[in-house]
DNA sequence: TATGAATGAGTGTTCATTCAT
DNA sequence: AATGAATGAACACTCATTCAT
């Protein structure tokens, strides 16, 4: 599945026909642009003048390329989401026991965090303004495919007494998103960690909790 | 410490002092109404116009009870900012073992969910546009301060010997920091689980880990 | 009938309801300076600035009587048929034999020339652009209605041996409303003929035609 | 005369020197199609990209065939104007009597509704912001010259006992006139009557007028 | 002939804010 | 405290037109 439609790989497709134009070099260089500008300032602060100053052409001139501002972060998002949901099913299709496959899937959310800055940073901030334009409806949906993707490897773990069973399933799946993803706010490339450190960090207070010893917490 | 100044409880007295008229009931009424509507559409989608009308008066009204939109923001996130750090200062002030503090500080950002819901979808949507004002920096004044109370904790556990010394203070604070907060963007009242549940099943993950068994996972 | 519902005089409650505010002063002399500039220049080809610079205020500033260009337009037009449908209405409710009543209408129709200039104009030439707009659908209904109330009055000469049977009513009443409305395009007041004299020149020819003496045509 | 000039059949020779290339075939579609969009949904609100788009070419390849959205509409408009004209010439040269060329004229008028329908409708809805433009002052020479013709066989019949005297020979061309042209807004091909039925109606009610028996209007 | 990218001026509209009443 | 009118700057977007390829 795609991000937009249920079968095939149709995306680019469907991203292709939905915009003025076909993917070009100069698209895709402006695409990039808008995506660094709506990190940066969020995308209602950001202008298409901004975007356009950014690209040392006049803002009208953007409408040859794209049909409205939207359809530029709308790239931006889908982008994104494709590639992320595509390296999810990789891991999926690798046949590994529930464990391993939901580290790889944790370094996969860490791993992006570099090359899709922008887009996460943007997913964020704005999807809560986003949302509430019918076009944006097909985020909803990629977001419930990953949910499906996640939830059914942490309830196959409990299955085979990997995870313990005392916790919720989804719950849990949204506690590692969100502490994933929200992770751009502060991650900056260059630090004392790399995403590869940043994840096998929380892979492991994920699995093996952050205290020593015997365990003893119990669930209410 | 408040949230602004790192002395006395000097935030209602700001409060006054840079606003047009002094805090009444319906001043607060005011402030309540927009912190629903700037958590609903974000900060920059909800006009002046959009709280007036909630209101029932005019919007240029607005303009007797605070001297901008930025300013009412300000209110919504400085009242629950005054409110969190207050809290956390108690749970420090107990006493207890490092680990207990932490639960307790856990405990206490769940707990904030309900109160302040507004106020810190707020905090997560719209921190990256607001925070290029110069009136915000507060915000990060106070953010620093919470953090040091975490670390301290986290690092004072370590020491103790309760907690794992294999991680990294700061990078786990704001794991959990992240995970907490975010949790506004999904979390509704009257669900499966209350923000109390919410925290047990948390601190249960969090200290235990979600593998059942015997360690497994090394640090890098 | 009204121009926009089917029952009372609730137009003018309607109007005030489908615009920002209550009828005023202020308002409807904005109402009289766009519709000039509507007449002289067109719909499309005048600017909300042209009318703001003729009213000497910023065209922003019209956004706080009218919620757009388009219910400027409409209050020009609705304004218009209310009047001249009440007027027919009256000449219905007289009880004269139809020829009596037809030249009446005739009268009615020249006469409204003058006062309703600029809104007969903006109706013959921008009718076409703003009908694609379903806020016009209303001036269809009123176009019935009127349709509705010649063609019975001819019908009923016919059918009283004032009027030759051999014609059709339906485009006899075309022809007629054509000749009338079109004037507008030519008339001026202050010259040889007030539109009474025109009234009168043009029942005299649409009753007893342009020609002398015998009858001589023939319809096919 | 040409509706151009007052002499000669210039026409042709002005539209190959005012656009680009010389007429073709291409051409002459292209001004077909954008005759249609002009009649559809008006001259201004008909863009440059609707016509390319019809024509399957991108906008800025028009211009290789005409150097202006006016250049287009000028062809539209004197290619009709210089019909017209031309039968209206050949009309008045059968050296019939004033009734027979009237009737005649009519006929015409009524008879170039089908074939220039667009033409026709632009020059209803259009002409008056067209006006504006220098470049179609020929259209003003041109009306003018229609008008002596149509005068001139009105007065002719007068003098001739034909039509009645006491009606204004320039005011009743006016009413013939634009009856006949404003006929397009609402006559269809394929309904009840053809153009030659809609001309002997009103040809009929024109002459002998809608009343029945005796003459009974006065003149005022 | 046509494309594809761009221009530049303009369009209707929005909105936080001001201020006399 | 609130109104009603207005400001002024900005905004996303449109469109006829140009021009190198």
């Amino acid at each position: 599945m795609t991000t937009r439609k249920n079968s095939g790989s149709a995306t680019t497709k469907r991203r292709r026909a939905s915009s003025t134009g076909p993917a070009s070099e100069r698209r895709d260089h402006l695409v990039k642009l808008a995506a660094e500008l709506f990190a940066r300032k969020g995308f209602q602060a950001t202008t298409v003048r901004n975007i356009a100053d950014e690209a040392g052409i006049l803002s009208g001139s953007l409408y040859h390329h794209f049909d409205s501002k939207e359809s530029i972060v709308d790239e931006v998002l889908s982008t994104f989401l494709d590639d992320l949901i595509a390296r999810y099913r990789t891991a999926l299709e690798s046949g590994s026991d529930p464990r391993t496959v939901l580290s790889e899937m944790v370094r996969i959310g860490f791993g992006t965090l570099e090359p899709h800055r922008a887009a996460i940073t943007v997913m964020q901030n704005d999807w809560n303004y986003l949302r509430q334009f019918e076009r944006f409806n097909y985020l909803v949906k990629a977001e419930d495919e990953v949910e499906q993707m996640w939830v059914a490897q942490i309830k196959a773990g409990q299955a085979a007494g990997q995870f313990r069973a005392d916790v919720d399933a989804k719950l849990t799946y949204r506690l590692i998103r969100d502490t994933i993803w929200v992770a751009v706010r502060w991650f900056r490339p260059g630090g004392r960690l790399n995403t590869t450190g940043l994840a096998e960090h929380y892979i492991t207070v994920l699995f093996d909790g952050l205290a020593t010893g015997e365990r003893t917490s119990q669930r209410a």
